[in-house]
DNA sequence: GGGATATTGTTCGCACTCCGTACAAAAGGC
DNA sequence: GCCTTTTGTACGGAGTGCGAACAATATCCC
């Protein structure tokens, strides 16, 4: 039951009817190929005479095709369709403090090329760097007519609309224009993400198999910070100022631990990786600029590592950790409460210790949250692929393709 | 950019188009009313002849109607259209612990009687009792044959597509039907909604002059407990179990008061009316049972007279009630970096001190807001009408009408 | 082998949609 | 009285889904 905005409507015209059923019959074959004609009519609900239509136009536009004959007990054998992906192909790139990653990918998701490098932090030379990267990766993959576009990932805020980076503090960045830049750098369209949305749109657009289709859920990365991306029917959530789903920074205690951003208490000043670290060595994060912060996080061992020890029978690691679990679950709690989603999708590196943490976990989870109901909100961890900002920077050039269109 | 769900899409008729536009002009001369077919064709950007032809459906579905004809500087004089709603009657319930409000209004949320009775805790006699007060104002007023429909609001969890009250303390009900038992009695349609959401539609269907068409907001009411209502992309947010929007209970601090829910810190132990009049008395919440908490409100003076007693110089009073403001201020930044709506409703008693509270409010919100254009999200006291929640129940009736059609 | 049966995919008339144009109706200016 | 402007209607054209009939292809069974 939704209102229509009357000051942004879309009136229906002659074709909107048969945009919505291609868009519907795309979707269908992307996610039950391969799939027959006949097969697509049953799902639609419409005639075989219409769905052959479809299907003819889907095939004149390149975004299916027609495959192997398929086989049938009795009758007439199918001509089985398929997303053309295989030679539709995207640009990926992930931008973080220590590493910039980029990967040549087909439109599902599929890797094709990965390329590590060191982040430039300058501007004007990690466009210019980056844009002679792309070109170059382009060149030795044979794939300069394929590309469809390049999608950027960043740890910070981001105008998703304009392309602007507004605020990414782990990188120094304030107010810069990337989208526009890099565009012009790669004669590619450039479309600019923050991290943990990022990994919500690999979720819903590139995870037919295993994430099965959630269209309302939430996805959090635990890790140096906390990144969430929040998907409501089937659409992200990205707000008036670009920061909807920011959960790192609600308070637990606003009394409690320092955080990274100045304030007391936030959820992520208890559950980073940082906070998981400081707790197993008796840091004082009051006492510590965040500089140093970064320096003794990278140079000493990591999240993975405590879990090894606690693994090993250290018991004080097994309480950081379990602590830091704890915790988790009071911050789930509110995220349940709040937004009630179908699921939630967990990342970062404490959850390879899944079957450490989940006990903890789910105690803070019950003391907080309100129903039983809701209690049993399933929790996944997102095993998923090596590279889920990847896959999101992906997802932003992928997705179009295939989305619903605009109507009302 | 929504992505079709492949197990609950709707494919485009021969009419979708036609029911599209339909919805569209029913929504433009709603809320240009009154409005000529021409003036409708151009902000449609359509053709008159398009126009014309919507227009004359809508006429014989019944739900406009041609009014007098306007003036114009020159040629042929406009026909004026309104929506009709004067023969457009719904009935209104509000049930709270103390009182039952019961009222007949028309589709457009216009009042035409209002009653007031003691509420009936046992379900089997509420649901008589109020199905022959149904009944006596329907005649009473001649409203017999135009009533479309009753809306229920209630203070609890409700599963709004079953009609059941899952749990209502504040009425002692857990896992009633009270709906299909009232549609039965009253031989109307009967939808059920909790009343933090139904203020919250209440904004969204029947305020199109002063809410001036928000789409993405948040509708927050601290009075006794603290209800809200989400709104984001104009509809309203329920969630997987019913329970979408619960920010009252989401900590503040962990080791904070005790809330009536049983957990400590809860914003809502920190803002309610409760909290604040305790906070000026002296109370321990911890040691009051529930029960005579309530009695304790019920019968001593009430938050308007406390800000009263601030306006004539208690100093105390002062303290109270801006102490509040604060942690309300502290709870509004978490729902604005969590959703970041367009703006933010608030309504309840203490918003009576606006010009007091205001200044503590915002303190607490800068506090902890992400963004400075985060912080500038609009704040509005609702004033509104004055019955939100019964506006609010009407809202349940009169939405379907003008809800956009279901598509892809 | 050959006809019955079953399934796939296409074709075509039909009713419905929006769209553009032409046209009638109604008012004011000169 | 004629021109101009605006509103509202009428009609052919192009594009849509729907239903039924059709050709193509396979298996089953006698």
């Amino acid at each position: 039951m939704r209102k229509i905005n009357t000051r942004d409507f879309q009136v229906a015209t002659r074709g909107t009817s048969r945009e919505i059923n291609r868009r519907i019959a795309l979707n269908l074959i992307r996610e039950h190929q391969p799939i027959s004609r006949a097969d697509l009519a049953r799902r639609m609900s419409v005639t075989r005479g219409v769905a052959g239509v479809l299907v003819q136009e889907l095939i004149d536009l390149g975004l299916i095709y027609e495959g192997a004959t398929g086989e049938a007990a009795r009758g007439r054998k199918p001509t089985f369709l398929h997303v053309r992906s295989h030679d539709r192909l995207v640009l990926a790139a992930d931008v973080r403090f220590s590493k910039t990653h980029l990967m040549l990918c087909d439109i599902s998701g599929r890797q094709l090329a990965l390329e590590v490098s060191d982040t430039v932090f300058d501007a004007s030379r990690f466009v210019k760097d980056l844009a002679a990267r792309v070109r170059r990766m382009l060149k030795t993959q044979g794939a300069q007519g394929n590309c469809e576009g390049f999608g950027l990932v960043v740890p910070g805020m981001v105008d998703h609309r304009t392309g602007r980076i507004l605020n990414a503090p782990a990188l120094g960045w304030r107010d810069v224009d990337v989208r526009d830049r890099l565009a012009a750098a790669t004669g590619l369209p450039v479309q600019v993400e923050n991290a943990g949305r990022a990994c919500a749109l690999a979720h819903l657009w590139l995870e037919h198999g295993g994430g099965h289709g959630a269209h309302d859920f939430v996805y959090i990365n635990v890790s140096d910070g906390v990144g969430v991306g929040v998907v409501l029917n089937g659409e992200l959530l990205r707000g008036r100022d670009h920061i909807a789903g920011e959960f790192a920074h609600m308070p637990l205690d606003l009394d409690g631990p320092r955080c990274l951003c100045g304030r007391q208490g936030c959820w992520e000043a208890h559950v980073s990786n940082l906070a998981t670290l400081s707790r197993y060595f008796g840091w004082n994060l009051s006492k510590l600029s965040p500089k140093s912060l970064h320096e003794a996080e990278r140079n000493a061992f990591t999240v993975p590592d405590l879990v090894a020890r606690a693994r090993a029978g250290d018991s004080k690691a097994l309480d950081a950790v379990r602590a830091t679990a704890r915790f988790m679950g009071l911050g789930l709690a509110t995220i349940i409460n709040v937004l009630n989603p179908d699921s939630i999708y967990l990342a970062g590196e404490i959850t390879a210790g899944w079957d450490l943490i989940e006990e903890p976990l789910r105690v803070g989870l019950v003391e907080r949250v309100l129903t039983e109901a809701a209690a049993r909100t399933p929790l996944r961890v997102s095993a998923a692929h090596e590279y889920p900002r990847l896959r999101g920077a992906a997802a932003l050039i992928a997705a179009p393709t295939f989305a619903a269109p605009r109507v009302a």
